[in-house]
DNA sequence: TGTGAACCTGCAAT
DNA sequence: AATTGCAGGTTCA
């Protein structure tokens, strides 16, 4: 077994608004996070194990690293003062992967009173942030993504990074690599290989958008695509241009080169990979969505065409602005099948008094037991503004036929 | 530009 | 028990 060494629990001040790891960590931006030992999120980044936990105040963290220094355990004296800038890393890390320069509560305020869909469904599904994750690994998941589910994604990036990315480390069992570096998956067995460990058709996608990156595109292509600006708290600082900046417009064309990278998942790398807030991916949810509660799917826009791709993605940054993406995202998150149940279900605690007799009637034992119950609710669909004014059209000429008697 | 079929796999619903 | 539908789409004709 490697060597390693496992840090104290360290915590960084955050509320459940700001940052609800379960869901962010659940809503299919990362595919690699495992949860262990009940409510531990762990994963592999940047040559460490990143372990968090989380209650109403605080964000827990620790890391478990190879230990590189033989003999592995220094005085203890002289640890304390080295190992605080490696908590300073972690912290770093820690504060730009989850993204949690932008005060969250203020973007929901700001989106819920510009969207009244987004403020009736955003409550449940608070805490949402947009990961900033490697750029490489967002784009291969997305790859990865194309007519699947979420569990099977993680189950292909799992196996992609047991057979191709550096092993860091093992934690109850589990082994934890890093994710792979393009150049590794170029190799000539590779797209066979990927087959084999179910794949499907992505395995030649992967291969061959390895190889491009690896070889064809100069050092630092996908990095350079990445939006530099510092975050913006002041939404009516300028008007986002139409179609999204300049920067996002190049990025998501760029991309579109690749092999199994359309406009879906080239938005979704640009978004979470590359830091492009306005950047709107529109999968079979979000169009169902952009259907239900932003009246698409007639006319001109009937069924997903480029064009229409591009007027979703439009209508939602017109709405939201800069962070369109990052707005789509929580409704997208409060339509996936994992949350359900926070739909469709209230949860009532029921206690009861459990007594345990023998046959003459006397009690051994009795004990307080509290049953969770979750009660299905029927979900009311409030009218939108169509149904309103048909009900309003018809109470008026109800309204006419009885002055007319 | 817009449409339709084919593409891998696995799990749930019928 | 076999079949169908569907999952954060893309490519090709």
């Amino acid at each position: 077994m490697a060597n390693l060494r496992v840090s104290e629990w360290r915590k960084l001040p955050v509320s459940l608004a700001e940052l609800c790891i379960d869901t962010t960590l659940r809503c299919g931006q990362s595919f690699r996070w495992k949860k262990l030992r009940g409510d531990e999120w762990t994963c592999a980044l940047h040559g460490r194990i990143l372990s968090l936990k989380q209650d109403s105040t605080h964000l827990h963290y620790r890391t478990t690293r190879p230990n590189l220094s033989y003999p592995p355990s220094p005085p203890s004296s002289a640890r304390s003062s080295a190992v605080e800038p490696e908590d300073e890393e972690t912290k770093a890390l820690l504060k730009h992967y989850f993204n949690l320069t932008p005060d969250l509560t203020a973007l929901y305020e700001q989106w819920s009173l510009v969207d009244s869909n987004f403020k009736k469904r955003a409550p449940k599904f608070t805490g949402v942030r947009i990961l900033k994750q490697d750029a490489w690994e967002a784009l291969v998941g997305f790859i990865c993504s194309s007519n699947n589910n979420i569990i099977r994604i993680s189950q292909m990036v799992h196996n992609l990074c047991l057979h191709y990315g550096p092993l860091i480390g093992h934690i109850d069992d589990h082994a934890f690599h890093d994710f792979p570096t393009p150049e590794s998956l170029t190799g000539p067995g590779v797209e066979s290989h990927l087959r084999e460990l179910g794949f499907g058709y992505r395995a030649g996608y992967i291969a061959k958008t390895a190889k491009m990156v690896a070889k064809e595109k100069p050092e630092g292509w996908l990095q350079s695509l990445c939006n530099t600006e510092p975050y913006d708290s002041n939404p009516d600082q300028k008007p986002l241009p139409e179609g999204g900046r300049e920067g996002y417009r190049k990025a998501h064309e760029e991309l579109l080169q690749l092999q199994g990278v359309g406009p879906k998942v080239a938005d979704c790398v640009c978004l979470m990979g590359l830091g492009w807030g306005e950047s709107v991916p529109v999968d079979t949810h979000v169009w169902q969505i952009a259907q239900r509660d932003y009246k698409f799917g007639k006319g001109k826009n009937k069924s997903l065409t480029k064009a229409t791709y591009d007027a979703v993605g439009d209508h939602f940054r017109h709405l939201w602005g800069k962070e369109a993406g990052w707005a789509h995202s929580v409704l997208f998150a409060a339509d996936l099948k994992t949350f359900s149940e926070r739909l469709s279900t209230k949860v009532e605690v029921d206690v009861d008094e459990v007594k345990i007799k023998q046959e003459d009637g006397t009690v051994l034992d009795s004990k307080v037991v509290v049953k969770r119950q979750y009660i299905k609710e029927e979900v009311k669909e409030e009218p939108d503004d169509e149904k309103l004014a048909i009900i309003t059209e018809t109470s008026r000429s109800q309204r006419a036929k009885r002055r007319r008697l």
